[in-house]
DNA sequence: GAACTTTTTAAACACTGTTCAGTTTATCCA
DNA sequence: TGGATAAACTGAACAGTGTTTAAAAAGTTC
């Protein structure tokens, strides 16, 4: 019977909801088995009939995160020029860390998602390539119509990657306040203008 | 007596060399109080003596880590062009990642040791501000000198930062690997030669 | 209704950080 | 030197963690 396979599908979401409530909520520290299930009202064994173990469930929920994300992206490619689009990428990926900032540990940051991957046979980061793929492609484009003269598509790549990764995280692990201009936030967005700017002028 | 201070202090340092050691060998995950303790022939409960919790362990042990790097900072104050300083500070702040992976983590991405600033009265991360300040300066030295016209000296300090703590970050934790050209470290050390680029031309 | 399979659980194991009531050890003063 | 006082240290426990195992409960099929 597909009833079967219906139903354990179903427990599955309800355990990965619960996961996620937990880990948005309460923080990593808190994200334990036993809190996971009491939400559901489960035992802490039974996680283990539908999940490998911890590792998987937050692979699974790092993959919700791609998700959004990825979704927030594919709006973007109605900006025809592909140095606006790029741009654009960098603000939304931007706004997406401080929209979900828990997510966003567990997608660029968080060792979990990628211990799973290990544990694996293939350890291939389809949705980080994937994204990684859609910010290539972005750069490619720019590089096709003269922008960024002489610079390599992939290292160039990786460094945009870099540099909005590298301010986002700074800023959520509460590393960003040294700057005295502001709010945290605003010395985000401020230098992300600056290099805004930077690739203007490339 | 100052005899029980220095023997105090002795003990101490023996704690943190075993938790370094541990930490170093084994990783995170094995950097457990009683790992530690084994090491050095104490029971767990002996470190509460000296330390208050583990977040104060890894704390002191995070400081040991921008030792080193200021240490390696302190270096380059010999090259004279600012710009030139700052290039081989990027170097050195990366070849350090490479050298000291754990470390790294500690001091710029885990939470460990901002928790124990947190649990204190100020959160003041001076180690952090420090290091800051020593980019900080060197880039307001560049713009003294006629580089990078029209831009603002702490939104273009903390955007050097972050490209720098983002590449290495991702590497660090086995997120640079899509990159299809040679090893992850490469990728790492091709996109800063073309940030090295870029910031010749801003 | 019996046989069989899928799903679920209670209980345990080996860990973790931390606390607390004692015990041992060292220092000080008479 | 002996006894009081303070410092240093420990064993045992607490509450928590991820995970495994054997057994029980529930559902399906004949």
């Amino acid at each position: 019977m597909k009833k079967r396979k219906k139903h354990a599908e179903n427990i599955r979401q309800q355990i990965l909801e619960a996961a996620m409530q937990v880990y948005t909520d309460r923080g990593i520290e808190k994200t334990s088995i036993r809190n996971i299930v009491e939400i559901i009202g489960y035992s802490p064994a039974a996680v283990y009939f539908y999940f490998k173990n911890k590792a998987e469930i937050m692979f699974a929920l790092h993959i919700k995160g791609f998700t959004e994300l990825k979704r927030r992206f594919e709006v973007l490619h109605s900006v025809k020029n592909p140095l606006e689009r790029l741009k654009a990428m960098g603000r939304a990926y931007i706004q997406f860390s401080f929209d979900y900032p828990a997510l966003y540990d567990l997608m660029f940051v968080s060792e979990y998602p990628m211990k799973h991957l290990m544990e694996g046979n293939e350890p291939l980061w389809r949705q980080g390539e994937a994204t990684f793929d859609e910010l290539r492609q972005t750069v490619a484009g720019c590089i096709r119509q003269g922008y960024f003269p002489g610079h390599d598509v992939e290292a160039l790549s990786f460094l945009i990657w870099s540099m909005v990764h590298g301010m986002v995280s700074l800023h959520n692990s509460g590393r960003s306040e040294k700057a005295q201009i502001a709010t945290p936030q605003d010395i985000v967005m401020l230098s992300y203008g600056e290099f805004e700017r930077m690739m203007d002028r490339l």
